[in-house]
DNA sequence: GACTCTATCTCGGTA
DNA sequence: TACCGAGGTAGAGTC
């Protein structure tokens, strides 16, 4: 990884074009050629930057960073603060716990929890428009679609809709209604929802996450 | 701006829990007080983060990183291979140009490159779902509600329905229909919108600013 | 490769 | 402040 410290301008010409002015800023470099230019504030993104796969074109005073797609990124720089390198290594990676994938597990796991006598039939059951989520059967013999989101917003409710759309044109699963489940769901996402005849269930991760450990202790 | 090149393993809990084993990595803090963790590729996303506001508080050998939401980044130092700082000064910004907002200004200043006959009533017109990007009359006097995207996607057609199913029950507005603009539409969106009855127009950004300059030479 | 969906999304705007 | 929508979204996973 190098990182220059530097007076320099930028100018992007791609999706979009953009030009920044003459300033002190920090230029990071990549082992994988990937060229960030940071401020000295606003969060981790970087005011402009180029993703690898590109071609750094070193014209002493002058970068060109071109990519395949045809965008270009040039560096101008007026005055060189600070320029060192370092081999970092390839990184061992992150590890995650508990995205939505894991709430979904957990979910399907005890479909209890969203509904009383709810029985799941599938998990990620592949649709012409994406993957369902959760497909369950309750007690009158239903089938529910079972969107699940960590913040239930209304995108998730439209989401919804078209799987049940989709599904209720398929008549070989017999009556079907939806259910939209998230930790939070907001306002504006429950009103539609609702006006569309979606159950709304708010769930607790940790208290999800509690029933399975003590699942396992009763059951174990 | 703070650049510590170090080994380190790092911790966080807040709206998910993450690990990072031990590596070198780059601990960049900003003057902001936002910390971010860099691996060696990747694009711009750091590994991990914590924005500002934040407090850390710095125990020699570890820090902890913690924000007003409750949650916390721990970072362990094993081994110091390079720390250094720069005064970078605040920056004077981004200056964009070519998004969403410069297409609906151009469209609205020439609403008959949509459709003949087009005539502006109203761009930004605020309702209860949120702001219809161009209100037009066409020359039926049906009440035209356009929405302009860069990208013409799925999302788009919706949003779009949601404010003509609005506006339909605000019977002053007199026939409605619906029209969606982009600089490309995908068959997915295109299929969806004109099975609602709305119309898809695509149109492009450079021929409509050479209009417009044309237009400045012709009148200006 | 194209499509879909998630994200500690980030970021900017407005009520 | 919370909510909503755009993004050079990026990135992962599946067909």
């Amino acid at each position: 990884m190098r990182l220059i410290v530097a007076r320099c301008t930028v100018e992007y010409a791609g999706r979009l074009e953009t030009r920044l002015p003459e300033a002190l800023r920090l230029i990071m470099v990549k082992a994988d050629g990937c060229v960030a230019i940071h401020s000295d504030g606003g969060a981790y993104k970087p005011l402009n930057w180029m993703n690898s796969p590109n071609v750094v074109e070193d014209n002493d005073d002058h970068w060109i960073v071109r990519n395949p797609k045809g965008e270009a990124m040039t560096i101008t720089f007026h005055e060189i603060i600070s320029d060192s390198a370092h081999e970092l290594g390839v990184d061992p990676g992150l590890e995650k716990d508990g995205v939505e994938k894991q709430l979904q597990e957990l979910l399907a796991a005890s479909p209890e929890v969203m509904e009383e006598g709810l029985v799941l039939i599938r998990r990620e059951h592949y649709t012409a428009l994406g993957p369902v989520d959760i497909l369950c059967k309750d007690p009158q013999g239903n089938t529910v679609v079972i969107e699940v989101k960590r913040r239930g917003e209304i995108d998730g409710v439209e989401q919804l809709s078209r799987y049940l759309e989709d599904l209720r044109n398929d008549s070989s699963l017999g009556t079907i209604r939806g259910m939209f489940v998230a930790q939070s769901i907001k306002p504006q996402a429950r009103t539609l929802a609702e006006s569309r005849g979606i159950t709304c269930v708010e769930v607790d991760y940790d208290v999800l996450r509690g029933r399975q450990s003590d699942e396992w202790t009763l059951f174990g």
